[in-house]
DNA sequence: ACGGGGACCGGTATTACTATCGGTGTCATG
DNA sequence: CATGACACCGATAGTAATACCGGTCCCCGT
C-alpha cells in the first residue's frame, strides 16, 4: 500500500475540525460562507460533517478567514477538545 | 471538468509556502524535521520545493509545529511576500 | 397547498496528495 | 579515493479531495 488510508483518529480529528468550523459559522448559510471562501458549498458541507477529514491547507485557511477565525486559536481549541475527550473516556 | 486543475497563482502560492517552511527549517535536515512531523521526507521536500502546492491542512500544521512556527504568522508572511511581489512586478 | 431556502446524501469524474523505490549529484571527512 | 550525509528527481501506485448532478427532507411564509 503506497498511500496509507486515513486512520480512525484522523477521521475523528477531521470531525472535530468540522464541528469547530460549523460552530463558528453560527447563523450564516453554507452557501454564503463557501462563496466568500471561493470553494464549493458541497466541499464546505463535507468538511463540516467530517467527510473530508484532511482538507487542503488553503481551503481551511480561506474558510477560517471568512469566519474571522485565528488558525492558532482554532488548533488550540481542537487540542483542548481532544484532551477533554481523552479525559472523559479515560475516567 | 469536475475538479479544476490548480491555477498558476495557486502553484506560486505553494512555492511561497514552501520557501517559508524551508527558511524556517534553517539548519535542520529534511529527514529530521519530517520524522518529527510524522510525514515522509519526500513529502516535506516536495512541499518545500512547491511540487505539492496545496498540501493537507494537518500536514502543514505538523511541520509548522515542529519548526515552532505560528500559522497566523506564517500566513501573514505569505501575504506580505505576495504584496511585495506584486509591487515589484507592477513597478 | 404551494414554493423557497437550507441542509443532506450518493454517485460520478477528475485532479491532487502521499509514500516507496531506484538513481544521481555534491560536499565534507576519513 | 572511499564513504556517508544531504538533497534532488522521475516513475509508480494507491488513496483522498474537490466539484457537479440529481434527488430527498424539513421548516417557514404566503
Amino acid at each position: 500500500m503506497v498511500r496509507v488510508p486515513l486512520t480512525i483518529s484522523e477521521h475523528e480529528r477531521g470531525e472535530r475540525l468540522g464541528r469547530a468550523l460549523r460552530t463558528a459559522r453560527a447563523g450564516r448559510s453554507i452557501v454564503d460562507v463557501a462563496t466568500q471562501a471561493a470553494i464549493s458549498p458541497e466541499t464546505l458541507r463535507k468538511i463540516e460533517r467530517g467527510r473530508i477529514p484532511t482538507p487542503a491547507f488553503f481551503t481551511v485557511v480561506a474558510v477560517a478567514d471568512v469566519l474571522g477565525l485565528s488558525l492558532d486559536d482554532l488548533l488550540a481549541g481542537l487540542a483542548a477538545d481532544d484532551a477533554a475527550e481523552m479525559a472523559t473516556l479515560g475516567r
